[in-house]
DNA sequence: ATCCCGAGGG
DNA sequence: CCCTCTGGAT
């Protein structure tokens, strides 16, 4: 359930964006398969860490057909920095063996055939989709959900559930609210002591986290 | 100790 | 809904 009104969220729609105007990923990428293997790793790991690991990776693997025939022990030994890595190994190959086998080597270009290969969730697949495509959706991730909640935007306990809330409540330019949360997130709402002394929703905000300012 | 642009399975 | 996977930074 959205907790706010209309026009507050309106205004804090209209800051998010003046804050963040050409908001995108900081995940390093050149094309649509690296952008796909980026997101993937970037579960539970921050985008630092991934562009760390994925230049190496790229120059192994430069596209779907060297992943699909890779060696999962030596993809491992790539990414094994990142967390979950028997799991991310296992994934990005099946995923390039499922693009060869399915979709002629070409990577599906919607959601929902995107959330068919193996590793691929709604949130990465949304994430492709407002980054790669500029499609009108939201994605939740670790700091949307956290943000949506401090701010009064969700009450709900999943972030599918998060996701319809966000939608409901700003219907549009929702991707480049997302990419403004995410930077907002990581940033300014953090996680531990969020620096509410640099927030420019201080006002609007009633989270339990919040925390005094002193001038 | 907690958190990082989650997914798959139970 | 729950759980597991699981390295690195703080």
């Amino acid at each position: 359930m959205v907790l706010r009104k209309p026009k507050e969220i309106e205004e804090i729609k209209k800051r998010l964006l003046e804050h963040y105007p050409q908001a995108h990923t900081e995940l390093k990428y050149k094309n649509l398969y690296q952008l796909l293997v980026a997101v993937m790793l970037s579960a539970q790991c921050t985008d630092k860490r991934v562009n760390m690991i994925t230049p190496t990776l790229f120059a192994r693997y430069p596209d779907i057909h060297t992943l699909a025939h890779a060696d999962i022990d030596e993809v491992k030994e790539i990414i094994k920095s990142c967390s979950f890595f028997n799991n991310k190994a296992k994934n990005l190959i099946k995923m390039a063996q499922m693009v060869e086998e399915k979709y002629g080597g070409k990577i599906p270009e919607d959601e929902k055939e995107l959330v068919k290969l193996p590793g691929v969730g709604q949130k990465t697949a949304h994430v492709v989709m407002i980054e790669y495509f500029k499609k009108n959706l939201m994605a939740v991730d670790t700091h949307v959900f956290r943000v949506a909640h401090r701010l009064g935007l969700s009450d709900a306990k999943t972030p599918q559930a998060t996701e319809k809330d966000l939608v409901e409540a700003f219907k549009t330019d929702l991707n480049a609210i997302h990419q403004a949360m995410v930077l907002f997130g990581r940033y300014i709402c953090t996680a531990k002591n969020p620096k509410c002394d640099q927030c420019f929703l201080y006002d609007l905000c009633e989270s339990e986290d919040k925390r005094e300012i002193k001038k």
